[in-house]
Formats: C-alpha cells, sequence, structure tokens
DNA sequence: GCCAACGTTGGC
DNA sequence: GCCAACGTTGGC
C-alpha cells in the first residue's frame, strides 16, 4: 500500500524547518489548523507513513525547504476548547472535536531550497496547487510525480 | 505594506 | 439559501 503525498505550509517567523528538526524526537503536532478541506485531508487521508513537502510561506522566498513525515493518524485538535490558545474554537469539545491534527517528524534536509517561483518556472509541476493563483490551502495533497520531481530539484544544486 | 483571492459569518 | 461584509492568507 503506497503512501499519500502532501505539502504543508507553515510560516518560518512561526514554525521553520529548522524548529522541526531541533524539536524533541525531531517532530510536532500540527495544531492549530482551521479550514475543513486542510481538517478533512488530515482526519480522512493522511496516513502515518506519508510524506509531506515543507513549505515556507509569507517570507522572503516562500518554497519547499525539507521533506517531513506523517507520524500520527489525525486526533482531536487539543487547543480548539482551550480558550487560552489563539486556536480556541467555542463550537469544539473534547466531547465533539471540530478540529483535528496529525504529527509529523523531521524525515530529510534538500540540499537547496526549492522556490514557488522556480516551480512555477518548471513545467511539469504547472498541475501543482501551490503554484495555482490564489492558493491558500495551508495542507494540500501532492502527486507523487511532483514529489518526486520537487525532491530531485532541491537534492540537485 | 499592499492588495487580490479566498473562506466564513450573519442578516435577511 | 443568497450574498454583502469582513477577516485572513500569502505573494509580491
Amino acid at each position: 500500500m503506497a503512501g499519500k503525498y502532501w505539502l504543508m505550509k507553515s510560516e518560518p517567523g512561526v514554525f521553520s524547518f529548522d524548529d522541526l528538526k531541533n524539536s524533541p524526537n525531531k517532530g510536532t503536532h500540527w495544531d492549530g489548523v482551521r479550514n475543513y478541506r486542510a481538517r478533512n485531508f488530515m482526519r480522512d487521508e493522511m496516513k502515518k507513513g506519508d510524506l509531506v513537502l515543507f513549505y515556507h510561506s509569507n517570507c522572503e522566498v516562500p518554497g519547499v525547504v525539507g521533506i517531513a513525515e506523517v507520524s500520527t493518524e489525525a486526533y482531536p485538535d487539543h487547543t480548539s476548547w482551550d480558550s487560552k490558545s489563539k486556536y480556541f474554537d467555542p463550537k469544539s469539545t473534547p466531547d465533539n472535536p471540530r478540529w483535528f491534527m496529525v504529527d509529523i517528524t523531521w524525515k530529510e534536509d534538500l540540499q537547496r531550497p526549492v522556490s514557488l517561483q522556480e516551480m512555477k518556472e518548471t513545467p511539469v509541476l504547472r498541475d501543482m496547487l501551490v503554484v495555482q493563483r490564489g492558493q491558500r490551502l495551508s495542507v494540500q495533497p501532492v502527486s507523487k510525480e511532483h514529489f518526486e520531481k520537487v525532491r530531485k530539484m532541491g537534492m540537485n544544486r
């Protein structure tokens, strides 16, 4: 059973790929996703062992900066019922959680980042969601072909 | 910092 | 259920 591939966005000023790598056990729980499509991907389709293009958004050079791995199935995002959290949602409770998250773990460094601009200039990647205009989804499915192409680009200087 | 493109909210 | 208003995302 082949695993799936994903792209997950993070603002490096908030949580970067290096932050992931320097976390205890090189992993973290991906809390704070408050978009239904992104939630559904995590809750319904992500499996342990799936591979993730870790993407830096809202920064000087947006792009894919490393490879991570999904290390748990989805489970309720406890920050959603923590009234002190900035991700608090009063409609989510422990008995009826509305939001979910997975854990991801550092998997592999790239030799170099693959910028959004470079992906846009690569014909093979033309249909990737992340290069589409106005695409804001923070958790996106990626085809095996696109995943491997981006990884290969990042491994060749 | 600007602003276009989205997603969500809420009045009706 | 429509849709205007609002808030957010994220490239530039």
